[in-house]
DNA sequence: AAATGTGGTTACCTCCATGTAACTTGAGCA
DNA sequence: TGCTCAAGTTACATGGAGGTAACCACATTT
């Protein structure tokens, strides 16, 4: 109900909403950020635990992917003052609910994965006999 | 279970599947892959009306991102040598049955998307007042 | 004094996805 | 002679995602 100027109350809701798609989706298909939402579902982790849970991440992507989906409100952080500093995270209700929509992609390409790998090699292959 | 060399029928499937499963998510992810499914899903196209309908793509990128859903058995390409060259694309099984998965994370991005951007302004703002 | 552990930040570098623009092919058409 | 079309290919430039490694603070342990 704010509106800058003047109203603009159901204006091109398409074409910025399209944006805001694209770059939610973008954040799904980031290097980290599923993995993590992933790893969070089963419940809340502090920040080595989550580290050493999702092979291969450095610190420095785990705290900024950390970050952006804490933005986008799909995870909480909690800090503690101990020593040494205890900070647990995990999944919002928001981010919860994003595990259903991902668990369908991932079970598609699960279910798919032997189809797509046969199309690569098929596809290479006729490459191979038309190229040098 | 371990054999190097010899007879792997079964072995190490998660380290390689999630491999796997990370390149065919990633291509999920990338700028137009989306885009060009959801395009073809209501039928088959040729290149430039494709393009037309895919606003803002360049011919390079549109080839591009066809010749890799190509290659992943996604999307049948049909060239007839007429003049001009007449080349039409569309969705094979495999891309029609990545539709219904697809429309589960953009019906999820639409319910959602009031909640992102609020927890987004919200983060914003408090990051404002932590820093100058 | 020095190492350890947690949860970061910062500087720096590299590679790749993407963008722009020019060129190609081959027939038709002016 | 040159322009146009479709469907690309190629060369070149660039931004940003991601990686590496060093640094920090603080208290405890050795």
């Amino acid at each position: 109900m704010d509106n800058t100027g003047t109203e603009r109350t159901t204006e091109l809701p398409l074409l910025e909403d399209c944006m805001i798609t694209r770059q939610i989706l973008d954040r799904v298909g980031d290097k980290w950020s599923m993995l993590i939402v992933v790893n969070l579902g089963a419940g809340q982790l502090r920040f080595k635990e989550l580290q050493r849970r999702s092979s291969g991440i450095s610190q420095r992507m785990l705290t900024q992917t950390l970050r952006h989906l804490e933005r986008d409100g799909m995870v909480w952080r909690k800090a503690t003052p101990t020593v040494p500093l205890t900070v647990e995270y995990g999944l919002t209700t928001l981010g919860l609910s994003l595990l259903g929509p991902l668990q369908t992609l991932v079970d598609w390409v699960d279910s798919n994965r032997g189809e797509i790998v046969e199309a690569r090699s098929s596809y290479d292959g006729q490459q191979e006999n038309i190229q040098g």
